[in-house]
DNA sequence: GCCAACGTTGGC
DNA sequence: GCCAACGTTGGC
């Protein structure tokens, strides 16, 4: 799952603990979180437009996808004038800290590691913010960091 | 259903 | 700030 630091950093998950991963606005992201994720599926969590950008640490799903309320509340930045309490339209899953990298597996870094040759996010013009990822890449890049 | 115009993402 | 690579919108 990307997002962007600015907005929602790994410190934040860590010090919060929980959150919801309101704001997708992606059918393809959507379809993801509401058909595949599951309660304790590990999250790969990345930082996008950072310096540099990368996956910084771990999350895991707490909660399966629910409506996301932010959609229609006509204050939130994510709000979506289609969506509302009756057709929801959005989801959003709820994700846990598990924790935080020591130092960041950087892009640069993923693209040079044959082993997860073809993972979405080292692919050119990959804008989806959130991305399957095959349980040998996941379990590959949680072995540089421990 | 096509496609041009426009908007967004996100690396660089 | 630029721009490639999408995704969405809306006229036709």
């Amino acid at each position: 799952m990307k997002s962007e630091p600015d907005v929602y950093s790994i410190d934040t998950l860590k010090s919060e603990g929980t959150t919801h991963w309101e704001g997708v606005r992606n059918y393809q992201a959507r379809n993801f979180m509401r058909d595949q994720m599951k309660i304790g599926d590990k999250i790969l969590f990345y930082h996008s437009n950072a310096k540099p950008p990368g996956i910084v640490g771990l999350a895991e799903v707490c909660k399966e996808a629910h409506p996301d309320f932010f959609a229609w509340d006509t204050q939130s930045k994510y709000f979506d004038p289609k969506a509302s309490k009756e057709n929801p339209i959005w989801q959003m899953v709820d994700v846990k800290y598990v924790s935080k990298f020591d130092s960041i597996v950087s892009l640069d870094d993923l693209k040079g590691y044959p082993e997860i040759d073809g993972m979405l996010v080292t692919k050119k013009g990959s804008r989806l913010s959130v991305q399957p990822v095959s349980k040998e890449h996941y379990d590959f890049i949680v072995s540089l960091r421990s």
